[in-house]
DNA sequence: AACAACGGGCTTTTT
DNA sequence: GCCCGTTGTT
């Protein structure tokens, strides 16, 4: 009955806080989702309303997990009226009441990543300009940039500083192009991932009455994983929670692992800035691992810099010693783990869906398929291509989207000839430039060829008026017909059904199941809709549809399973025994992470993820040998493992004595005193016999380039290419260069680590 | 307009 | 090594 008792103190004090700024810092393992869900049940046993509290998750199956919780802990129907989602599903759906405001039709579509692309690579080829400079991707990546800094097209182009680097990164047009790309989106109806963000600020800024109203709605709002939100979250917050300031923040620094994509840490530190008089709680206590596995963290976290103070500790038992093993190779690495989890089951009685195998890149799942195939084990591979990121998926949902709405470019084009109707490249380009000079989209032209003439044959004119038709009368029935009807009769009408059923090959059995299973999605959520309010419509289903990820779509028979997924996707889960594979140099870390402090930090930090996943074992593989871009290439282990303080590592098949490398290292005495002798006092002692090991091949080489290397010098980077030195800072190993390279721009790194040359 | 053959780029991570 | 997109062929 009373669930305070279920929490311990510190946990406890923090659920009682009702009013009033607070921030929570969990530690790994430490009840963060249990204080944050019995909160909300406290909050509502003291009278708050629900319809009054926001909380926001960083995953939709953490959502869908937290309501069920408080449902359990208070009963009846209270939980139901949460606003509880990620950032972008809620604001999503407040944009879609408000986008009248923004001028957009509410039944926008959602852009995503491959739309975007899509839509970038039109434009760049529209502008006449090298889509091998300007590569979508990468024009992606600064427009999002932008966007999460809430820099919009016009404070862009004014702004000289992304200006200048811009062109000195060789890409002088990109203002133009995220102008076009703007203004397209707009046109099309459609927003982006950070759109929804972004587009959120903006009516929030321009519309006080609409501020006003969720202001006062939202009067307790709480967000998890706070150290993963971005600029333009941050500012959604800072402004709902502006009048009431019931705000809750929680989230570990040491867990923040998503910067790649504009997160900012800074965002936890700010806090106290912003909510001078709030209250700070600290989760400290680990009930998840064992004492071996809290302490293995802990020791190689220590070597991040930038980190609030925090002492992660547990009263679990002391448990077994990290394992490290050593492969050869790739396969190898997926055979002897397979062979361990086998025999593990059979030892210990334990069940497939104790394990997971962690890995930094989904690359590196095709090893462990295969072995763990070849031994008849079950297992689940997370992320990789989403479910609803599959070509057949995309293409009904792109139908669903068009008769929504005909606005939509990108879905207009992927199936304006599939299935083939015999619409050919030709006609679509006539059609296009056409609703480029009468400023149109392409749907006006195509639905009106009278108003808007197009220079095509009359074939081609017919055949295109019967997929006008065949949308417009789908478009009839979408506010209205029950979604899996509509859904069944544009599958088989459009003729996607036959044509996947026609292919007999292994892939196309599979994508005709994926069709059916899509189908059955929407037949299961339209009873989930119809248990709330009246029927729901494929258009409903849409609003939900491009957020899902495929962690949404999980099946729920035979669940035991052995878990295979990166790192990333494995925050917030647990697993009794945990393998982290792949422990190299360049790998993980990874290449891309060694040329700054704060990157490597950050793959320090994915690393202590990693490790505090697990709540019994752990195992560390790394091989010396790996198919990379389809070359073999050899590899150290990895700096994170030599990281962990020795005394909870046990190296099994340990490199002979035979005078190697860094290795050698491994063959530590177990005894303390000669340890401290040889190594020093971790944390720091470690680096300094490390490095010098690591740069013994080269260390003459790199000694010269280091000293001779002065402010002006044109250099080369393996990966940036050529650049010029602006400035070095720094002493000894710490030498640090500001390096210009017209590919990517300034960047600044430790010459410890990157290896420059020279160059005239 | 449809299909086959070739070439390039890619491997961080995802809402 | 694989996937995607582009090119060339019919």
């Amino acid at each position: 009955m009373d669930f305070l008792e279920e929490l311990n103190e510190s946990q406890r004090v923090a659920v009682e806080h009702i009013d009033g700024p607070m921030m929570v810092i969990a530690g790994a393992g430490s009840g963060k989702t249990r204080v944050l869900t019995y909160r909300i049940a406290h909050l509502l046993k003291n009278g708050i309303d629900s319809f009054n509290i926001l909380a926001l998750t960083f995953t939709n199956k953490a959502a869908r997990e937290m309501k069920e919780r408080i449902h359990k802990v208070v009963g009846g129907t209270e939980a139901k009226n949460l606003t509880m989602g990620t950032f972008h599903s809620v604001f999503a759906r407040i944009l879609r009441h408000n986008a009248d405001k923004l001028g957009y039709p509410s039944n926008f579509t959602i852009y995503d990543t491959q739309d975007s692309k899509s839509l970038l690579k039109t434009i760049i080829k529209e502008f006449g300009l090298d889509d091998k400079i300007y590569k979508p991707g990468i024009v992606y990546a600064r427009i999002s940039g932008a966007k999460n800094n809430l820099i919009s097209p016009k404070a862009y182009e004014n702004n000289t500083n992304i200006i200048a680097e811009d062109r000195m990164s060789r890409k002088p047009e990109l203002y133009r192009i995220y102008k076009e790309y703007a203004a397209r989106c707009f046109k099309a109806g459609a927003m982006d991932f950070d759109d929804l963000l972004y587009q959120t600020n903006v009516l929030l800024r321009d519309s006080p009455d609409v501020l006003h109203y969720y202001q006062h709605k939202f009067q307790y709002i709480l967000v998890d994983e706070y150290q993963d939100t971005n600029y333009s979250q941050y500012i959604i917050i800072k402004k709902l929670a502006a009048v009431y300031e019931n705000i809750c923040v929680v989230g570990d620094d040491a867990q923040s692992i998503y910067s790649f994509r504009g997160a900012n840490v800074e965002n936890i530190l700010n806090f106290r800035k912003d909510y001078p008089d709030f209250k700070l709680y600290k989760l400290e206590q680990n009930y998840r691992s064992s004492n071996t596995i809290v302490q293995a963290a802990n020791s190689v976290i220590e070597f991040n810099k930038d980190r609030i103070k925090k002492e992660v500790w547990t009263l679990n038992s002391e448990g077994e010693r990290i394992n490290v093993i050593r492969c050869m190779t790739d396969n190898e690495e997926g055979r002897v783990i397979s062979n361990r989890i086998f025999q593990m089951k059979q030892q210990k009685g334990l069940d497939f869906k104790d394990f997971a195998i962690l890995y930094r890149t989904n690359a590196q799942s095709r090893a462990f398929e295969e072995s763990l195939r070849k031994l008849n084990l079950p297992y689940k591979i997370y992320g990789g291509l989403s479910f609803y990121q599959r070509k057949e998926i995309k293409d009904l949902i792109a139908y669903f989207r068009l008769a929504a709405n005909p606005k939509d470019e990108e879905a207009l084009k992927r199936i304006i000839n599939y299935p083939k109707r015999g619409i050919g490249k030709t006609t679509i380009d006539f059609v296009t430039l056409a609703a480029r000079q009468y400023d149109v989209s392409i749907w006006d032209v195509i639905s009106d060829f009278t108003r808007y003439p197009v220079n095509i044959r009359v074939p081609a004119q017919r055949k295109i008026t019967d997929f006008v038709t065949k949308i417009q009368s789908y478009s009839a029935q979408i506010e209205t017909a029950p979604a899996y009807d509509l859904a069944e009769t544009i599958a088989s009408s459009t003729g996607i059904l036959k044509d996947l059923y026609d292919d007999k090959s292994p892939e196309g059995v599979v994508r005709y199941e994926n069709i059916q299973e899509l189908l059955a999605g929407i037949k299961a959520f339209s009873v989930q809709q119809e248990e709330n309010d009246e029927v729901a419509t494929l258009s409903d289903f849409l609003v939900d549809v491009a957020l899902l990820t495929d962690a949404d779509h999980e099946d729920e028979e035979d669940n035991d399973r052995i878990s295979l997924m990166t790192i990333h996707a494995s925050k917030g889960l647990e697993f009794p025994h945990v393998f982290v594979v792949g422990l190299e140099e360049n790998l993980f870390p990874s290449q891309l992470s060694l040329t700054s402090r704060e990157d490597l930090e950050e793959e320090r930090r994915l690393f202590y993820v990693a490790v505090t996943r697990a709540k019994e074992t752990v195992a560390l593989s790394y091989a010396i040998s790996r198919f990379r871009y389809g070359q073999l290439v050899t590899s150290e282990p990895s700096r994170f493992i030599e990281e962990i303080n020795p005394d909870f590592l046990h190296f099994e098949n340990e490199r002979k004595q035979t005078g190697g490398r860094s290795m050698n290292s491994y063959n530590r005495p177990t005894n303390q005193e000669s340890l401290q002798g040889k190594i020093g006092v971790a944390p720091k002692r470690n680096l300094v016999p490390l490095n010098q090991m690591k740069n013994k091949g080269s260390a003459d080489k790199e000694a010269i380039i280091n000293e001779n290397l002065k402010v002006g010098h044109n250099v080369e980077h393996g990966r940036f290419g050529k650049g010029k030195v602006l400035s070095l800072t720094g002493e000894g190993q710490d030498v640090k260069a500001d390096v210009f390279f017209p590919s990517v721009g300034k960047k600044t790194l430790i010459l410890r680590f990157a290896k420059l040359k020279i160059i005239g």
